[in-house]
Formats: structure tokens, sequence, C-alpha cells
DNA sequence: GATACGTGGAT
DNA sequence: TATCCAAGTAT
């Protein structure tokens, strides 16, 4: 193991001068040390844009404006309010995460990182953040900004991924904290990954650490950071049931693990999707008969087209059949089931696709009137 | 350590 | 159109 110097006064230096001048100050999470609000920044922002989550992030503080708020709301609601967002997981950390810091905090979030860490959905580069911003605390983040920054600006070419070399950006990470002003610094590292030091196109010539980026003077900035080695997305199908009756579309509540866990979904029709010599999937009728018989009498039904979803792990396709009946059977004792009115389609606990879906083929306008 | 987990924007 | 990947965490 070598020895490195990692230490280095003058990085922190600049970077905290040119946040002040030009970094980010208006950002909706700012200026505040109201832990609950920097945390639910923080948490919507995992590996998710800023924009993305502007107005996310303002709908869900008018709902829940204070921890207490959110603890006592049903998970719910909460996932109706994170409906579209993406990694559901996150939002029922945040309910858990809420009702932990009520109980046990009495609804003061700690500002130690390693007890910030121990609660749901907080890892330790958001233990990081929050314990930076809300008291000033002294520890690093590491993101993909970091991570980016600092492959460009120290040269480092191998795969961030990679456990040696995540543990050594870790290790730079925290020699490189700066004495004081740990808030300007660590907002400094991701205005600089999110406004200069993007992925492509970085705008070298603004850039502060231009004059001791190794990635600059070796012309390696577009190849660095090393990609993450990727393989051939799979592709996946799922037929799903449109079931309508009354103004109201059936839906099914999904299981906490697994894909869209814990949202509302269209009920899915078991059994494997065959596919046609042209690669387009064939509905087995008779599945589909099946899964229909138990919810009522049937009307009409009819296949949609075909809608892909790519996720970052897979594709999905998923063939959409309508379905009216003519007499709704009562729905199972266990409740996962549920009518809901088609005009409340926009506000429910949906995946985007399905609510997407919907809204095209039941959505009404403010009049009531079918699109 | 590898994999699962969403969505939308950029290229 | 296809691919990458963004304020990561949990398992």
């Amino acid at each position: 193991m070598q020895y490195e110097r990692l230490e280095d006064p003058a990085f922190s230096a600049t970077l905290i001068a040119w946040q002040r001048q030009h970094g980010r100050h208006t950002l909706p999470w700012q200026n505040t040390r109201d832990a609950y609000r920097i945390w639910l920044s923080e948490i919507m922002l995992q590996q998710t844009q800023v924009a993305a989550v502007l107005g996310y992030y303002a709908r869900f503080l008018e709902r829940f404006p204070t921890v207490h708020d959110l603890a006592a709301a049903p998970v719910e609601d909460v996932m109706a309010q994170w409906s579209g967002l993406g990694y559901y997981t996150r939002a029922r950390n945040l309910h858990k995460c809420a009702q932990r810091v009520v109980a046990e905090y009495g609804g003061v979030f700690p500002s130690d990182p390693v007890l910030l860490a121990e609660l749901p959905g907080i890892g330790r580069s958001t233990a990081a953040a929050i314990a930076a911003f809300s008291s000033g605390t002294r520890a690093a983040i590491m993101d993909g900004n970091v991570k980016r920054v600092f492959a460009r600006v120290f040269g480092i070419d191998t795969y961030p991924g990679e456990r040696k070399t995540e543990e050594a950006m870790w290790r730079r990470a925290e020699a490189l904290l700066p004495a004081a002003d740990i808030e300007a610094y660590t907002q400094g590292l991701m205005d600089m990954g999110a406004t200069l030091c993007t992925r492509s196109s970085p705008d070298c010539t603004r850039c502060p650490m231009q004059p001791r980026c190794v990635a600059h003077a070796t012309d390696r900035v577009k190849e660095l950071p090393v990609r993450k080695p990727r393989k051939a997305t799979p592709e996946k199908h799922a037929v799903l049931l449109v079931v309508v009756h009354g103004g109201q579309v059936l839906l099914e509540q999904r299981p906490a693990a697994g894909i869209w866990g814990g949202l509302l979904s269209l009920p899915e029709v078991a059994g494997h999707v065959a596919m046609t010599e042209d690669d387009v999937p064939e509905l087995d009728d008779e599945a589909v008969a099946r899964a229909l018989l138990p919810l009522g009498v049937p009307e009409s039904r009819e296949r949609l087209n075909v809608v892909t979803h790519v996720f970052t792990h897979y594709r999905l396709q998923i063939v959409p059949v309508l379905a009216t009946l003519a007499q709704r059977a009562p729905l199972a004792a266990d409740g996962r089931y549920l009518w809901l009115d088609t005009g409340k389609i926009a506000d429910a606990a949906l995946p985007a696709p399905v609510k997407k879906l919907l809204l095209e083929l039941l959505g009404t306008d403010a009049q009531g009137r079918m699109f």
C-alpha cells in the first residue's frame, strides 16, 4: 500500500470560494437549517436530478409540513405523493424514518451522522449531507457528483464501482474536508458536479479546479470517470387488466418487495407471455378469461396497444387488456383490490406508465368529459 | 460484491 | 433509436 498525501487545504478553499460566487443558493431546500426539509430533499434527490424533484418537493411539504404530519399519515398517502418519482422503497423508508424520529428523538433529527445513518433510507452519504446542512457537522458525502469530480481532478482511472476505488475516494473525501464552512464546501461539490463538471461537455474553461485537474492536463476529461460496464438489458412482458365498471377502475396493491413495491397497479394476468415470430407479445385468451372470472361478469374485452416502459435494468412490454363488466363480484376480503373513481387516477399511488395509460384511456377533463 | 430498484433528460 | 445515468440504499 502506497502512502498518499491526501490532505490539501487549497482544494476546499478554492471550492468554497467558487461556491459562494458561482454556486446555487436559491434551491428550495437551501437557506434553512430545518433538518426535516433538508432530509426530505436529500432522499428525493437520491439518484434523481434537481429538476425532477422540485415539483414533488413543494407538493410533499404542502401535504406534510412537519415530520409529525408525515409520521401520522397513512403510508398510502405518502406513496400517492411519491407516485411518479421512482425508487419507491425511498417513500416507504421515508415514512418509517419519520415515525422513528418522532418515537425515538421526539421529532428532532439527530445531528450525528452515525445516528442518522442508522435510520431507514439514510446511508453514509445522505447522513453526512443532512448533518452538514442542518448543523454544520463536518462529514463527507460521496455521490455521483463527487465521484465524477474526484475522478477527473485526481485522475482516478479505475471504475468507481469497485470497492477499492470507492474506499480510496471516501478516504480522499474525508481528508479534503475543510475545518470550517462545511455547508459551502459540500454544496460546492454538488454544484460543481451538476453545473460545471457534468458528465458530457463539462465547462472546463470556467472551472476553478482546471489548473489542478489531472484529467484536463492529460486530455482525459471525456474518458473519466470510467464508465460502468453494462450488459444488454433483458426484456420482460406483462398482461395488465384495465377492468372498468360504473365509472371506476379496478386496482391491485403490489407487494412491498420488487418493482413498484407498495404501489397500486393494474391486476396482472399470471403466467408467461408468449411471443409471436415477430417478437410481439401474444395474448393467452384463456388466461385472461381465468383472471377476469373472479372479478365479475365480463361484458366486453379488447386488447390495447403495447406500452413499452424502459427501466435501468430491463425493458417491460405491457399488454393492456380493457375489460368492461356487466356486473362486478364482491372483492376479496384481504383488501388487495380496490375500485377507484376514474376521476381520481391522477392522485393515486400508481407507477408512471400505468398512470399515463389510465389517464389517456379513462382520464377526464375538468368538465368530466372523456378525452 | 453484485444486484434490484424508476423515471426522465441528454446525447 | 439506443444508451447513459442522476444529490444512493438495501439486501
